[in-house]
RNA sequence: CGGGGCGUAGCUCAGCCUGGUAGAGCGCUAGCUUUGGGAGCUAGAAGCCGGAGGUUCGAAUCCUCUCGCCCCGACCA
C-alpha cells in the first residue's frame, strides 16, 4: 500500500477526549474515530489489526474443536423473558421497539439465542458435545463508557457456547477452552493471566477471567508466578488433576485478593503482583438456560438430559486496546508481529530524486511479490515527519532508503521495538523479512 | 446514576470575568527555498463561537433551558 494513496488521518497532537495511551495512539494513529460516546468507526489501519485479531482467535477457536456461526445484532425479548433476564439485565441493555410493537434489544451476549437455536436442532444424546462460537457485534449501553475501545458501549465480542451431556464433560469442554484462550492470547504477544472469578449476571459455579498484563492496566493482580509458567499444550482438559490445579491456584484481582491466603499458600519467591485488563472470561454454569428454555435430548434410556453448558468470551476490540497498554514506547504504538497492520514500513527519504524513487519502488514490488504487507511512504515529505509517522503506527519493521543508501545499493533496517538499526543490501533486507512471513 | 469540567477553524487552545466588526499555533492550498528525526519564507482558504429562548442599541462574552463530550466515583467484556 502506497501512504500517498492510503487513507491514514494521522494526528500530531493529542485530542482532548483521550487520557489513557491505547486511546490517544488508537486516534492519533488514524485507526478509530469516535462516533458517539463508547461507539467508534474503524478506519483503515485499525480494521486491519481488529481482523488479524479477530483471525487468531478464530483460528484458536476452530483449533479447540468450536465451530463457527452468525447470530444477529438484534434479538427478540421473548427469549430473553424466557430465561427470565428480561426483567433482571436492567439499563445496560439497549432495548428497542419495532414497527409492529414488538419489543427487541440489541444483544449484548448470546446464550439465549444459541440455546433457542440447539434445543431446536438437538434432539438426542447423540447429537453432543457441540461447541459454537461467533463474531459479533454486541452492544451494552454503558453509564460511563471510557478508555477508547476498552470499554466502549459497542464491540465486538468473540462468544462460544458448549453443550454437553454432563457435567465431567462440561468441565472438559470449560478447560479445553481454557487451554485455548491462552494459546489464543500468548499468540497475540501478550501474557495472559488467569484469575479466578465470579460469574456475576451469567451465571454459574465455575469462572475464570483472563487478564493480560499491562503496567497501564486497570485492575491489579496478585498470583502465583506458576500461573503464568504453565504451559498449555501441557493441559489435559478432561484430567481432574488439572482442573483441580488450574481451579485452586492463586490468582486475583485487588477487590478480591486475600493477602493472608496469598501468603499462606504460595511461597514468597513465586507471589507475584502486576496490574493487569480483562481481556476475556469462561463460565461453566450447567443447566441455568438450558432448564428454563427446555433444551433437553432424549438419552439412550428414554430419559430426557437437561443438556450442560459454558460460555466463552473474548473482547475482540479491546483487545486492540491491550495489546497497545501492553506494547507501545513515547513515539507510538509497537506492534507484536502477529497483529501488526503491515510488516515492513518502507521510507522513501527524498520522493523527488529519481534514484531513491526507483530503488524504493523496486524494492516495494519485490516485497510485494513476496508476500510481505509492506506500506510504502511514498510521499514528498520531510524525512523528520515520515520517522516519527512511522514510529507512531508502530509497524515491526522499517526499510530506509535515502541518497547515502541509494549510493552503497543498502537499505536501512530498524526495528522498531528494539530500535536496532542494520544496514543490508536490498536482497539481504527482502529476505530478512520475506523468510519469516507467517 | 451522584460529583466535577469542557463545547470557539480539521487538531490543540486563547478570547468570556469587565458585551462593541472572531484570534494564535499546528494542519490545509499555491509559489519559492529546503531535504537522514515532526523544515523556512511569502501569499491564501477555512468558523451559524454546540443548539433554543431571553436581557441589551449591540451577545462567543450576561441569564434560562437543552444537547453533546470528558474526568472522579458506583458499575462492567
Amino acid at each position: 500500500m502506497r501512504l500517498s494513496a492510503y487513507f491514514l488521518p494521522l494526528l500530531k497532537e493529542n485530542p482532548a477526549e483521550a487520557q489513557i495511551v491505547s486511546h490517544r495512539l488508537m486516534l492519533r494513529a488514524g485507526m478509530i474515530r469516535q462516533s458517539a460516546a463508547g461507539i467508534y468507526s474503524w478506519l483503515p489501519l485499525g480494521l486491519r489489526v481488529l481482523k488479524k485479531v479477530e483471525q487468531i482467535v478464530r483460528e484458536e477457536q476452530d483449533a479447540a474443536g468450536a465451530q463457527e456461526l452468525l447470530m444477529p445484532t438484534l434479538q427478540p425479548a421473548e427469549l430473553w423473558r424466557e430465561s427470565g433476564r428480561y426483567e433482571v439485565y436492567g439499563k445496560e441493555m439497549l432495548r428497542i421497539r419495532d414497527r409492529h410493537d414488538r419489543d427487541m434489544l440489541y444483544g449484548p451476549t448470546n446464550e439465549e439465542l444459541i440455546t433457542d437455536i440447539v434445543r431446536g436442532s438437538v434432539k438426542s444424546y447423540r447429537d453432543l458435545p457441540k461447541m459454537l462460537y461467533h463474531i459479533q457485534w454486541k452492544f451494552r449501553d454503558e453509564v460511563r463508557p471510557r478508555f477508547g475501545v476498552m470499554r466502549g458501549r459497542e464491540f465486538l465480542m468473540k462468544d462460544c457456547y458448549s453443550f454437553d451431556l454432563d457435567k465431567p464433560a462440561a468441565v472438559a469442554s470449560y478447560f479445553r477452552m481454557f487451554a485455548a484462550y491462552m494459546k489464543t492470547f500468548k499468540r497475540m504477544g501478550l501474557t495472559p493471566i488467569p484469575v479466578r472469578a465470579d460469574t456475576g449476571p451469567i451465571g454459574g459455579d465455575l469462572s475464570h477471567e483472563f487478564h493480560v498484563q499491562a503496567d497501564t492496566g486497570e485492575s491489579e493482580l496478585f498470583y502465583d508466578a506458576d500461573v503464568v509458567k504453565l504451559d498449555e499444550s501441557n493441559i489435559d482438559p478432561t484430567s481432574p488433576d488439572v482442573q483441580k490445579y488450574i481451579a485452586n491456584w492463586y490468582a486475583a484481582t485487588d477487590e478480591k485478593h486475600d493477602q493472608a491466603e496469598f501468603e499462606a499458600r504460595v511461597p514468597e519467591e513465586r507471589r507475584r503482583r502486576a496490574r493487569g485488563i480483562e481481556v476475556g472470561q469462561v463460565f461453566y454454569f450447567g443447566t441455568k438456560y438450558s432448564e428454563p428454555m427446555k433444551a433437553v435430548v432424549a438419552g439412550q434410556d428414554k430419559t430426557q438430559i437437561t443438556m450442560e453448558m459454558g460460555s466463552y468470551g473474548i473482547g475482540v476490540s479491546r483487545l486492540l486496546g491491550a495489546i497497545i497498554e501492553a506494547n507501545h514506547d513515547d513515539n507510538g504504538i509497537i506492534w507484536p508481529e502477529p497483529v501488526a497492520p503491515f510488516k515492513v514500513g518502507l521510507i522513501n527519504l527524498r520522493a523527488a530524486d529519481a534514484k531513491c524513487k526507483e530503488a524504493c519502488d523496486d524494492l516495494y514490488a519485490k516485497l510485494q511479490k513476496a508476500g510481505v504487507e509492506v506500506l510504502y511512504d511514498d510521499r514528498d515529505e520531510s524525512a523528520g515527519a515520515k520517522f516519527a509517522a512511522m514510529d507512531l503506527i508502530g509497524l515491526p519493521y522499517q526499510f530506509v532508503i535515502g541518497p547515502r543508501g541509494v549510493t552503497n545499493n543498502v537499505v536501512e533496517i530498524k526495528n522498531r521495538r528494539s530500535g536496532e538499526k542494520q544496514e543490508l543490501s536490498p536482497e539481504a533486507a527482502l529476505a530478512l523479512v520475506a523468510g519469516t512471513n507467517a
